[in-house]
DNA sequence: CGCGAACATTCCTGTCAAGGAATATACGAA
DNA sequence: TTCGTATATTCCTTGACAGGAATGTTCGCG
């Protein structure tokens, strides 16, 4: 009972926030490329074009969150999207869809004093344009 | 015009995609805190029980994304949430939406097959439940 | 003008993750 | 049984990034 605990803990520490997981574009395109169908390792790498322990490494890195399953076909490893636990980011947008929606007006309002501002010649350089470089 | 060209290449090569800035769960807090209220900097600091440099470095990298405002209030520094950068995530989510809810049935047939192999005492240690750690 | 407060930036260090190369393991075919 | 194929794992290197400490910049107040 206290080592299932310890194990526990020690599970929740290894596991990636689903986030994380996401965060590494070339996991993103292999998610996407499971969307459209299931795929076997060797079919990841050519569409990747990427090395195949590359390849391997992140699945086994999108298998430890669940995001992906595997079934063996004779030696090839056919792996098949797991959506689930893209739902608790999906929550985790649930209150800043509010956001966005309900306060554009907010917002617009806020830019437009922002550009009144910059009307006035007067630099505002902590308030960065998103398409703008960062003079850093 | 062929200067614009290379500055916008730069800014797509410096800017983080909005997943790699979430990726690093002190900057979803600090979202999660602005999506409440605007909050002062020092305010920020006390919050997350940060140091106030660590604290100032994620902003800026928020206001690189576009996902925070900042409006300066005499020598305090006001940021406020910018929530539309999001939406290219809740795009990206949108397929997935389909898959989770509309493959819901061909996901429990599988975990069921799954469930039936183990049943005939058949280890299949590439098919990890989530809540299972990865015995590496 | 000097000082304190608030915050941004710089320098440095340590940790972690991605990818390459090599290697190990499992399966089917001959 | 051997061999080729497919894939997972291990070891190593490198670079990116988070955070601490120090420092710089700006503003308001007296």
């Amino acid at each position: 009972m206290f080592a299932t605990a310890i194990m526990a803990t020690m599970t929740e520490v290894l596991e990636r926030q689903v986030l994380e997981v996401l965060a590494e574009p070339s996991r993103r395109r292999i998610l996407d490329l499971l969307l459209e169908r299931d795929h076997a390792v060797g079919e990841l790498v050519d569409a990747l074009a990427m090395r195949q322990p590359s390849v391997s490494k992140h699945l086994k890195v999108l298998r430890s969150a669940g995001l992906v399953t595997v079934r063996p076909e004779a030696q090839r490893r056919v792996y098949c999207l797991r959506a689930a636990p893209l739902q608790e980011l999906d929550e985790w947008l649930t209150p800043y869809r509010r956001a966005w929606a309900g306060r554009l007006d907010a917002l617009e309002r806020h830019l437009d004093a922002l550009d009144a501002l910059d009307a006035l010649d007067q630099p505002d350089p902590l308030d960065l344009d998103p398409s703008q470089e960062d003079p850093t």
